[in-house]
DNA sequence: ATCAATTAAATTGCACACAATTAAATTGAC
DNA sequence: GTCAATTTAATTGTGTGCAATTTAATTGAT
């Protein structure tokens, strides 16, 4: 009684949403061995990455390109600190922000990481090229979502 | 001291994973504000196409498309009875297994939920065809990526 | 028929993610 | 200089998502 033959725009399987929604996931799960040796989740190694692109950012700067913000962020800083990899200490300039700076383990930990990029490549089984197009498109994407958002206001 | 230029391949934004990630946070983000007059959260939403597609399943059967499990999916089944789209009942045969159905007002959601599909294609600004290709390369790294995970035990 | 696997959900504990509110410091108009 | 906006994090509350354990029901080997 309740068939959807008549109406294949609400097929979960044809929805490019789900698609990237459960790749994400997928994802997160693939790289789970390579991160829990490093003590490590998924958020955590992005802002990571972020802090060995450059060191001492404060939370807002982090969050920007993760698109997140302090509420997701702090405990997740805090988790950090408590492994080790972080300081956290408040400017001295402005005791607003909280400026997130590697420790020593932090820095050392990226030698550690290096590898992990290749690693996934290979798990996901496709040539350097074709990763680079579809993160294109897939980037191109996430700003036409973005974009359109912010026109809403 | 600690740049990052001699290894590009740390860079967050070259990483496709990154993409994925915040694609996915940006389509639930965009489905928001349609949702939102639904009473619906997105992962709810899935649930509902599937019940849509289907009444009357169990929750593992809800589970296996959706790569959730109980632990996930029982405190949502829980919510959307709250809200009283569904019905949770005991299967008699099968005293083990919660059969999930469409209430009366569940069934008539979906006349509300049929344009949503249309109204996030035009957010995405793509063509039906550009949606349906990258839907598929979507998928199919995403079945490498389980995949992967499966042969490793 | 009985009891050890197996199966299906539920539960518990931890870690995001986001909206909304709060708190503290800074800036700026006057 | 003072006080109202603004800015930066932190906090609170809700809702996933996943691993690990628990509970209850069923199956199967004997």
């Amino acid at each position: 009684m309740s068939e959807t033959r008549e109406t294949p725009e609400l097929w979960l399987h044809n929805q490019i949403c789900f698609a990237v929604h459960s790749t994400a996931h997928a994802f997160t799960a693939a790289y789970k061995p390579h991160l829990d040796p490093l003590n490590l989740t998924y958020p955590q190694y992005l802002v990571m990455l972020l802090l060995w692109e450059k060191d001492d950012q404060s939370v807002s700067e982090l969050g920007k390109p993760l698109f997140l913000d302090s509420g997701t962020l702090t405990p997740l800083l805090k988790r950090l600190q408590a492994t080790g990899y972080i300081n956290r200490t408040r400017d001295h300039n402005d005791e607003r922000v909280m400026r997130i700076t590697l420790t020593d383990a932090g820095k050392t930990l990226k030698q550690k990481a290096v590898c992990i990029p290749h690693e996934m490549l290979e798990t996901m089984g496709m040539s350097v090229e074709q990763v680079m197009a579809l993160g294109q498109d897939v980037r191109k994407l996430g700003q036409a979502l973005r974009s359109d958002a912010g026109s809403r206001s």
